[in-house]
DNA sequence: TCCCAGGATCAAG
DNA sequence: CTTGATCATGGG
């Protein structure tokens, strides 16, 4: 937590190895697809993100230095114009990493617990280091996950960008450069669905996205209250949103609300389970998400990420 | 040109 | 509770 500077308003802190529960892979974490948040600015590297901590926007860039098994993590950070410069913005950006990329999960337990299972420790060997991705906003990871139903990570993360672009409040730092934060629902809540169609290529997601979003503004939707609520009642509740079905509710309940026992079930996990767990038999979505939960609890939504990365990868 | 992508929805069996 | 067609968009 070092290198403050009241001049520049730039800084940088070290997260050492020793602060992180297990092996971390930041590379295969930013970039395995998860519906949280877009995904982060890759340069090289090193991954980028904005995000607004205790009021105020700040740009930060990660780089794991190292291996999964020997690392530090350098984060280089700088802060808006009318920031007040203070030690507390490291204390938030650390306490900010720490939730949404996972650091204190227990990866060794949970290679330990499953190292019995035959197929999901198979994808222990190159995903080690791999870790679930938690956002800080509920609208955001819900909106995301909408987006990606029966559309590639690229393209969804595309659009993500520019419906940020386009209605998203616009930040600009010390170095010059400038962002731009997710859109909040009251901007999106006054569009129409052709009009936020016809600049994101969000294709027919557009009017759910434009329909939520209305939901939420208007308060027949609390995000808050579902997220508070048990899993089973929170799906439930999720599913009368349009645009919204079990595998989006599963995204936004493990992604956004961090319920790790809610098990996403896509196409790669359906092909994978079916394959290698069931004999190649066909088997509904929802039988598919009852087998993850039943056989990995509380590490269903883990279990799926290294299945859904394992398949992805072109092991299957 | 067809098939696919971290699916949802509706009608019909 | 299951299956099939349809829904935009861009990549392979």
């Amino acid at each position: 937590m070092a290198g403050l500077s009241a001049t520049t308003q730039e800084f940088s802190l070290t997260i050492p190895m020793e602060f992180v529960n297990g092996p971390f892979n930041l590379a295969e974490t930013v970039l395995s697809g998860q519906t949280s948040a877009p995904e982060w600015l890759r340069d090289g590297l090193s991954f980028t993100d904005i995000e607004v901590l205790g009021g105020s926007p700040i740009k930060y860039t990660v780089s794991q230095m190292g291996d999964t098994a020997d690392f530090s993590l350098e984060v280089r950070a700088i802060t808006g114009d009318h920031t007040p410069q203070s030690d507390e913005i490291a204390i938030h950006l650390r306490k900010h990493l720490t939730q949404v990329l996972g650091l204190k999960d227990d990866l060794n337990f949970f290679y330990q617990k499953f190292s019995g299972d035959k197929v999901l420790s198979l994808t222990f060997g190159n995903l080690k280091g791999l870790r679930l991705m938690r956002g800080t906003d509920l609208f955001e990871a819900l909106i995301c996950s909408i987006l990606s139903q029966n559309n590639s990570v690229r393209l969804w993360n595309r659009s993500a960008r520019l419906m940020m672009k386009h209605y998203g409040r616009i930040v600009d730092f010390m170095d010059g450069s400038h962002g731009f934060l997710f859109p909040q629902p009251e901007r999106l809540a006054k569009l129409t669905p052709r009009e936020l169609r016809s600049k994101t290529s969000l294709g027919y997601r557009a009017k759910p996205v434009v329909m939520v979003s209305r939901m939420i503004v208007n308060e027949e939707f609390d995000l808050g209250k579902v997220a508070a609520e048990s899993y089973e009642d929170a799906k439930e509740m999720l599913l009368v949103l349009p645009g919204v079905g079990p595998k989006v509710a599963d995204c936004f309940l493990l992604y956004g609300a961090g319920r790790l026992q809610a098990a996403p079930v896509d196409v790669w996990i359906h092909r994978i389970v079916s394959k290698l767990y069931l004999r190649g038999r066909k088997t509904s979505r929802m039988k598919i998400a009852l087998f993850l939960r039943e056989r990995f609890l509380d590490w269903a939504g883990y279990a799926q990420l290294y299945l859904f990365d394992y398949a992805r990868g072109g092991k299957l």
